[in-house]
DNA sequence: AGTAATACTGTATAAAAGAACAGTATGGCA
DNA sequence: TGCCATACTGTTCTTTTATACAGTATTACT
């Protein structure tokens, strides 16, 4: 059933390539041009086969309405997209855009809620969390914005350096805390801006 | 910049939620419709407002060329949708569809590699690898048909449940060890089935 | 060698979809 | 009060796009 020819796959993935880069499916003359077809038809009869090897579907007489019919694209839920800072300095505020060094986008089932605007990502450097299972590494999902709770991991600027800590009150002062042995912990966290606060965790495989 | 007017975001939202359930933009008379709107020219006035404010884009004489202009969106990988088991019954073999509890979709980046058509995706329950830093409620993003190398991360199927233990090889003999004090360790490997070799991991926000 | 599925050319047609023209009505604001 | 941005109706026109018809090579398999 999902024996393609060569011809079939380069189509289904140049459909997969064209809508990754421009949002939207190609029309049957785009195909035609990229495969240098000069005749509609030629497009047309791959695509009936593929629609009768499931691969795609469409609905009739109805622009760019091509879709690969992975049965997993149904189950898929909103997907997000995170930015990832490298460094963040002081403010986090108007023109975050320079520092973005890239985006993390996942569905909001996976990371078990829905990020605002504010949320944002950022690449664990260094095992100082690793007391609660945050690696180097990883990338972490943090929200901007709603103070922490006690317990609650944060990431907070110090010393220029946006670093991962856990975020405690003792004696009603707040302090922060590195979940590893071999750093020093129990920073006043008063003078410290707390940049945003711990909700969800990728990790990379590892090479 | 960023105001918009409740119908203007009305309309915003519309794109959003429409993309995502039909995989391609509304057409103008699409919108109209969904509105209520009697006049195309009701559509294309609102979205040039839109367009003026850079919340959306298109390409002219172009069917379905709506965009929405989140600058995250041109940073955004490749996003791969990995299946998400519930239980893994013996073989993994064909008729896998079925017991597809979900999925976990993310972009390639992200988790460091492009999963294969073999990969699945598991939720831990229970802390047997939290050595590992592997927590209850994680998802684990696995791949099926490697063998593994000694020190990797395997889900295997013991007494028809799917537990991830770290495999090793010790005298010649491959056998699995549970990455929590609490379990027995030392289970022989030989008579089990290796579901899949641990790549990457996603965890939720918790409560 | 013969048959069928695949891989195309070339042209024509009709539906779908975007864009333009000419208006009306309403609300906020100076 | 007047002005302007917003929020529409109704219609026409042109481009885009899908689809159908009529064929020719090529490959793959029996």
């Amino acid at each position: 059933m999902a024996t393609l020819t060569r011809r079939q796959q380069q189509i289904v993935d140049f459909l997969q390539k064209f809508q990754q880069s421009n949002g939207t499916m190609p029309t049957i003359k785009e195909i035609a041009a990229h495969f240098g077809f000069r005749s509609p038809n030629a497009v047309t009869s791959h695509l009936q086969l593929l629609k009768k090897k499931g691969v795609i579907s469409d609905e009739p007489n109805k622009a760019r309405s091509l879709r690969l019919t992975s049965p997993l694209q149904k189950l898929r839920q909103l997907v997000c997209d995170v930015p990832v800072y490298g460094s963040i300095p002081a403010g986090l505020a108007a023109d975050r855009e320079q520092q973005i060094e890239g985006c993390v986008s996942v569905d909001v089932n996976s990371i078990g809620y829905k990020p605002s605007k504010n949320a944002f990502a950022l690449r664990v450097s260094g095992d100082s969390m690793i007391g609660k299972h945050i690696l180097d590494g990883d990338f972490v999902i943090l929200e901007h914005g709603p103070d922490p709770r006690a317990g609650e991991i944060v990431a907070a600027l110090i010393d220029g350096q946006c670093t991962l800590k856990t975020y405690l009150v003792k004696n009603g002062k707040p302090f922060l805390k590195a979940e590893n042995p071999k750093y020093p912990n129990l920073i006043p966290a008063q003078e410290l801006v707390i940049q945003g606060v711990f909700r969800a965790l990728i990790r990379p495989t590892r090479n």
